[in-house]
Parts: structure tokens; C-alpha cells; sequence
DNA sequence: CAGTACCT
DNA sequence: GCGT
């Protein structure tokens, strides 16, 4: 058995509260997930998975989307927002129903009401590929929360402290996993160890992760 | 895999 | 320093 990943088998979507301003709800996204995956589906049509690059030059392992009036971004230039894809310079797909509906009620479960997020940043993970330590912060106020929705394989998400040399804790997060930081918690930094060669069922060899925020 | 140097 |  690995506690990292705990069961919700038998019981309503568990609530746990991991440290000030970080709640994690295990399986509360469970009755979405085809739907949500058929958005993104529909979404990657438009604005397809790309790998990005840093402003160090280096192409980023995991390939990434987004939809909502704003899209974040990394390039040569810098980490930012845009209202327009820069593969096809059309603004971002909108964001689904299913997602803002979804994204709100995790965020009040969590403790945040009033949640309005703009932007849906889509990763998809294959096995390998992983996110270094950062924090998110290209965002204009850092008062709302951080949503951030697990699809497919499961994964180890590094949540650590409010300065890089810190020490992170390891959370497991599953297939209908919600991960919800914010308040004090807000700018901790965060990363995604390699993933494991595995397969979903649903997925196969993939790690979808949906990530609201606020940005504007 | 955590710590660290790297150098845009 | 969302990279190696």
C-alpha cells in the first residue's frame, strides 16, 4: 500500500486539509471526468498540445493548452498571459460550462468563495515528463485560489514552501483528484515529478492536468 | 531524487 | 531558473 494515494472507493469524495491554505479533495472531480475529457479533446482541436520553451532556451517536457479568455504562455521573451494563441492567433477556445462549474464548487469547498477564473492552462504529461519547481505568479493579484483538476495517471506533485531551498512535501494525486492552494499558500512553490511508465485506462500512457486561475 | 552550478 |  502507498498512502500517497489514498482510496475513495466506498465513501463521498474526502476532504483534507494539508497545510494552511491547502486543501486536497480526493475524488471530487470523479463523476466529470469523461465530460471534461471530451472537452479537452474539443479544445486541443483548435489550440493543439504544444511543448513550450523557456526563456532559457530549453523546451518544456510537458505539452500544453489552454482555453478562457486568456491563455498563459512561455517563450523566449518571458512567462506571461495572452488573449491569443500564438500557433494560430486566434483567441483561446472558450472555457467549457463544465469546467468554470467544476473549478467554482472545489474552489468553495476549499474555502474560497467567489472563485472566477480566466484561464485553464491544459498539461499533458506522458511518462517521463515532469515540471521543475516554481511558483505561479505571472498572475495580476494573487487573491484567488489555484484549482488544479488530475486526469488520467496518477502523479507525485512536489507542494513546497514560499522560498525555492524549502523542503516539499509529496502529495499523490489520481484520476478525479482536486488540489485546491491559495491564501498563505498562494505563491508556495510547486512541481510534478517524472512520471511513471504506466497505462490509464481511460487515458492510456497520459496525465491530463487542468489548472485555473485567475489571471486578470 | 535533493542539492547545486549553470548563465540567458 | 515552469530548463539541463
Amino acid at each position: 500500500m502507498n498512502d500517497l494515494f489514498a482510496d475513495f472507493d466506498d465513501g463521498l469524495p474526502q476532504r483534507e486539509d494539508l497545510a494552511a491554505g491547502v486543501v486536497l479533495l480526493r475524488g471530487f472531480a470523479r463523476e466529470q471526468t469523461a465530460s471534461l475529457l471530451l472537452a479537452v479533446a474539443q479544445i486541443t482541436q483548435a489550440s493543439p498540445f504544444r511543448q513550450m520553451s523557456t526563456p532559457g532556451g530549453y523546451r518544456m517536457s510537458v505539452a500544453m493548452s489552454n482555453c478562457g479568455a486568456l491563455g498563459w504562455i512561455a517563450d523566449s521573451q518571458g512567462y506571461r498571459y495572452a488573449a491569443r494563441d500564438p500557433l494560430n492567433n486566434h483567441a483561446w477556445p472558450a472555457m467549457p460550462e463544465v469546467f468554470l462549474a467544476l473549478a467554482r464548487s472545489a474552489a468553495l469547498e476549499a474555502g474560497f468563495a467567489d472563485f472566477l477564473p480566466d484561464v485553464c492552462l491544459i498539461n499533458r504529461y506522458a511518462p517521463g515528463t515532469k515540471l521543475s519547481m516554481h511558483q505561479d505568479k505571472d498572475e495580476a493579484d494573487f487573491s484567488a485560489p489555484i484549482v488544479s483538476i488530475s486526469l488520467g495517471l496518477p502523479a507525485i506533485f512536489l507542494l513546497g514552501g514560499l522560498q525555492r531551498n524549502h523542503p516539499s512535501q509529496r502529495i499523490g494525486l489520481s484520476h478525479g483528484d482536486v488540489l485546491v492552494w491559495g491564501g498563505p499558500a498562494r505563491l508556495r512553490y510547486h512541481g510534478v515529478l517524472a512520471l511513471k511508465q504506466d497505462s490509464h485506462a481511460e487515458l492510456g500512457a497520459c496525465r491530463i492536468n487542468l489548472t485555473f486561475r485567475q489571471a486578470a
